[in-house]
DNA sequence: TGCAACATGTAGCTCAGGCTACATCATCCG
DNA sequence: CGGATGATGTAGCCTGAGCTACATGTTGCA
């Protein structure tokens, strides 16, 4: 138990183990993509409701997001402060230009997600169920080489 | 603008819309998986250091995680909290079994991603950085048919 | 041996994202 | 046409996860 102190930096990278900068950077490119994440939820949930039923109510929301109303509330203040959607009292939710983007971008991405899953014969429910959390870490890079597979599947005349 | 009051709920049926309730449990599952990601990602850190330095400190930690030494230390208090780890003040971080155990086990799930990412093409350096996220919100289904892919593709004489 | 340098800890703040309990608004329908 | 009912909003709470600034411990080495 005695202190190596800075000599534990020298011994480390002997090892196969990742460098310590290499990993911070990935952690911290997770966080930044859990910030958005809620927000893409709501983008695509908002899209959804008001694609099915004409219009996006709060509780409707609550329901789909599987959160209390009140939890609805505060996110889409602070949606309507980032710019994504408008609302006013006792009213409908609307996407706004920039907020319809974020919706769109994130229905292919999900998409995407769960057929890739079920191309590697991941069952349905649970492709659906994972490729929720999933989508909000597959990088543009990850995601355009899922393009490029299914393609390739699809393409491929399989036995 | 009328009011459809719960006639919504009739009509959003129609679609193809997934139904909320899928969605909802889905979302929920998602949020479970964040709170267990902080501690996996701590066990996992704190193994690989002890494994390459023969212990794991605060500072370290905090290097390697990316956030603060004040942010490590209040997470492992908690982590205490919870039996994953035991420390004493001005001391190294040590796993408990549970801990080893979750460390042990993020550990091969991290890795299998990787391998899995890389086996559809993903560069290197992206895989390990969009795994670092994708890792939590792999089920043990998906994490199986993973490693029947990967199986499958080894055993194949592929051209 | 003593102290400078580094590690660890504490105080106190922010924000996101949950919640319950209660208050107010809007509207459908009897 | 006036409630009852359901939707929306407010007050106030919690926890996790991050931070800076400052205080205290530890120890290697001059
Ligand atoms: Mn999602
Ligand atoms: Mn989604
Ligand atoms: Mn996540
Ligand atoms: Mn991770």
């Amino acid at each position: 138990m005695s202190r190596p102190a800075q000599r534990a930096k020298t011994a480390a990278r002997s090892g196969k183990t990742r460098p310590a900068e290499v990993q911070a950077s990935a952690l911290r490119q997770t966080r930044r993509e859990h910030a958005n994440e809620t927000a893409e939820d709501y983008a695509e949930a908002i899209a959804e409701l008001t694609a099915a039923t004409g219009e996006a109510r709060a509780t409707d929301l609550a329901r789909r997001l599987g959160v209390s109303h009140v939890t609805v509330i505060r996110t889409v203040a602070r949606l309507q402060r980032n710019g994504l959607v408008t609302t006013r009292p006792y009213r409908s939710i609307f996407l706004t230009e920039k907020g319809t983007r974020l919706a769109e971008a994130s229905r292919q991405r999900h998409e995407l997600v769960v057929e890739m899953l079920r191309a590697l014969g991941v069952p349905e429910a649970v492709a659906q169920s994972d490729a929720e959390g999933i989508e909000h870490h597959v990088s543009p890079e990850t995601l355009a080489t899922f393009q490029r597979f299914l393609h390739r599947q699809a393409g491929t005349p399989q036995k």
